[in-house]
DNA sequence: TTTTCTATAAACAGCA
DNA sequence: GTGCTGTTTATAGAAA
């Protein structure tokens, strides 16, 4: 019966060679149901500019440190020009000197706040500021230190003088020493300068004036339980103290501030800035006002009717309420100002949080590009990770995606040459043409991209291509001058394409007969010279929107084999994209990078999916680019009374001739009813 | 578990 | 008769 068929076509094939090319057969070789994996696709989005600017950001900081550190160099030379001898202590005194030449100024907490809440730093620049913060308070720790020592000295002075003697070394060095705290001053007010500079650049959005109160050393390696313990008691502090008033003078702050931090007022009797504490109680509401008339009813620290200050949570019923509720509640006192360092703190430990996951992601995308591009350097197998290697091809036959990797999904068929091979030419040939089944992965949809990326490797390497017979073939007789090919042509360029043909000659020679017989794809057509094979391009994609309709995971499929899609012949994309076939635009094969493929795909895919279920109702002749190619479709029923019809469409032909196609073993699936 | 798809093997027939 | 070509069937493996 079967024989009879085959038979039966041939004589037919020969009597209607110039009949309608629309030939039924289903291909088989549908390749957007490949099953890579999209999801596996890097979230590469993350924004070259986002990155970008914190690159900028930091190098700002750089900058600024810099200068900061440039002009306190100067500022120590003048000083230094001007401080006298320092007596045997002063070699002790010269570290913290130096370190307090590195810290411009102290940060007020109202100017954390805005720091924190405008994020006007970069995470760089606000580790910069917190050591700098940290070095102040060195110098502050040290200048009471001092103070200490010139009390002690002056007591001693005292008691030298009520002794009558009056030794003129000790009152040089008492000399010295205040003229050494002098230079201190000195140095906090170009501190203060550069912190203007910092303003001038943009850097800090805090004001010239605001009382300089020092922050108590951070703790750099405070763990997150140790941060929630001091937020603890902060807020329970908050609850148990009562705000003692509205109006906080600057100086009263500063003292509390200070008290908090340093062991000693007396470091607010040296702090030059005291003076212009003033200011700050001046300066602030006026920013205030400023950034709200900017930003009407839209602070950082409300939303919802309620204050997001960290563990305050208060109804303010408007944004005026909220602002006397800030204003009064959280005004600047040690509470804020230690809520504050905890915000400052969570804040920091989230940046280096950030940080490292940025170089993780960094780290990520470096490795999975330099993967990705490394093929181009050196042929490989078609591999892999279309969402990483982007290969720019259309989608082909084949069901299955990513080629077998014992190893790596990502890294399926690595050259026996490149590296560490994850299948060796000698296990390959052990498992030979035997009927062993190669994982599924193997059928990778063919590109003549990837075949012409990796043809030098598969010339060579007697690696089993990750490709379906069916590709294979079609991929042969797309890349022949008249599009057909003998059987024995097919034969000769799987021997000449891949080294693997090269043996177990028999086996696969009988897979391509096998696969040109079975797919509807694969036309035969006899011309002068015998019989050809041809392919028939719309029968060959036309099962794809099928599948992928049906299957919800084989629409994930197919985007992800999307970037797999092989570029057909330029002749026949332009032909695919003007009888609109959504997935072989041109559009489609271009390359875009990483960060808007999947995008791309997902869009295209989704204008796909309607479109190819839309036209495949209307798959007309002209459709077929190969359909002109292929006038002569031998296997066509002549006889069939729906090819009377003409050059019938494909599908119609498709799904008429049952009692020929039974030899097809997918002539009778769903597919074909769907596309009719 | 079923379905689908592919690979493999084999049988068979026609033809040069 | 042999080998090539082409068709068909059966089966196994893998994935959905």
């Amino acid at each position: 019966m079967m024989q009879e068929s085959g038979t039966e076509t041939k004589s037919n094939g020969s009597a209607i060679q110039n009949g309608s090319g629309g030939s039924n057969h289903l291909l088989e070789c549908g390749g957007l149901r490949e099953g890579r994996s999209n999801g596996e696709t890097p979230a590469v989005d993350i924004g070259a500019a986002d990155l970008a600017h914190a690159q900028q950001q930091q190098q700002q900081a750089l900058q600024v440190a810099r200068q900061l550190l440039l002009q306190q160099q100067q500022q120590q030379q003048v000083s230094g020009l001007k401080s006298p001898k320092r007596n045997d202590k002063q070699p002790a005194l010269q570290v913290p000197v130096s370190v307090a030449m590195m810290t411009p100024q102290v940060i007020t907490p109202q100017q954390m706040q805005q720091i924190l809440q405008q994020q006007v730093l970069s995470p760089q620049q606000l580790q910069v500021l917190l050591q700098q913060q940290q070095a102040l308070m060195l110098q502050q720790q040290l200048q009471e230190f001092y103070k200490k020592q010139q009390e002690q000295l002056q007591l001693q002075l005292l008691q030298q003088q009520h002794a009558g003697k009056q030794p003129k070394e000790q009152q040089q060095v008492a000399t010295q020493q205040l003229a050494f705290q002098q230079q201190l001053l000195q140095m906090q007010q170009l501190q203060q300068q550069h912190l203007l500079s910092l303003q001038r650049q943009g850097l800090l959005t805090i004001q010239p004036g605001q009382p300089a109160l020092p922050l108590q050393p951070l703790a750099q390696g405070m763990i997150p339980t140790e941060l929630q313990q001091l937020w603890k008691e902060v807020t329970s502090a908050h609850t148990a103290e009562e705000t003692t008033g509205n109006n906080h003078s600057s100086l009263d702050l500063t003292t509390t501030c200070v008290s908090s931090s340093a062991p000693s007022k007396t470091s607010l009797i040296m702090n030059p800035h005291a003076s212009t504490n003033g200011q700050l109680s001046v300066h602030t509401p006026k920013r205030e006002s400023l950034s709200h008339e900017e930003h009407p009813h839209s602070h950082p620290l409300y939303g919802h009717g309620v204050c997001k200050w960290p563990g305050c949570e208060a109804v303010c019923e408007d944004f005026q309420s909220f602002l006397k509720h800030l204003n009064s509640e959280h005004a600047l006192d040690d509470r804020s100002t230690a809520q504050c360092r905890v915000q400052m703190q969570v804040v920091q430990q989230l940046e280096l949080q950030l940080a490292k996951d940025k170089e993780r992601l960094q780290a990520m995308m470096t490795h999975l590009h330099v993967k990705s591009t490394e093929p181009k350097a050196a042929p490989q197998p078609l591999n892999l990770v279309s969402s990483v290697t982007l290969s720019k091809s259309a989608s082909e036959a084949s069901p299955q995606s990513l080629p077998h990797t014992p190893t790596t999904p990502t890294a399926p068929l690595t050259p026996v040459t490149q590296g560490p091979s994850v299948i060796t030419t000698t296990s390959m040939h052990t498992v030979g043409p035997i009927r062993r089944r190669y994982s599924d992965k193997y059928n990778v949809p063919i590109s003549s991209a990837d075949i012409a990326q990796n043809q030098e490797f598969y010339k060579n390497a007697e690696v089993r291509p990750p490709f379906t017979y069916a590709s294979l073939i079609r991929q042969a007789i797309l890349e022949s001058p008249e599009k057909q090919l003998t059987l024995n042509e097919i034969y000769n360029w799987f021997t000449r394409m891949f080294a693997y043909f090269r043996r177990n000659a028999a086996t696969w020679k009988n897979a391509v007969r096998h696969n040109l017989s079975l797919h509807k794809c694969f036309v035969r057509v006899e011309n002068v010279k015998g019989a050809v094979w041809t392919v028939d391009e719309v029968e060959f994609q036309k099962r794809r929107p099928q599948k992928i309709s049906g299957n919800p995971s084989l629409i994930k499929n197919m985007q992800s084999s999307h970037a797999y899609c092989t570029p057909l012949n330029a002749a026949l994309q332009a032909s695919m994209a003007e009888n609109s076939i959504p997935l072989y635009t041109t559009a489609s094969m271009g390359n875009p990078t990483l960060g808007n493929l999947a995008s791309a795909i997902r869009e295209e895919l989704n204008g796909a999916m309607e479109h190819t279920n839309s036209n495949e109702s209307d798959s007309s002749p002209g459709r077929s680019p190969m359909q002109a190619v292929h006038p002569v479709h031998v296997k066509e029923e002549p006889l069939d009374p729906e090819e009377a019809e003409g050059p019938l469409s494909l599908v119609t032909t498709a799904n008429h001739s049952p009692d020929f196609d039974h030899d097809r073993d997918y002539e009778d699936e769903p597919v074909n009813e769907d596309m009719e």
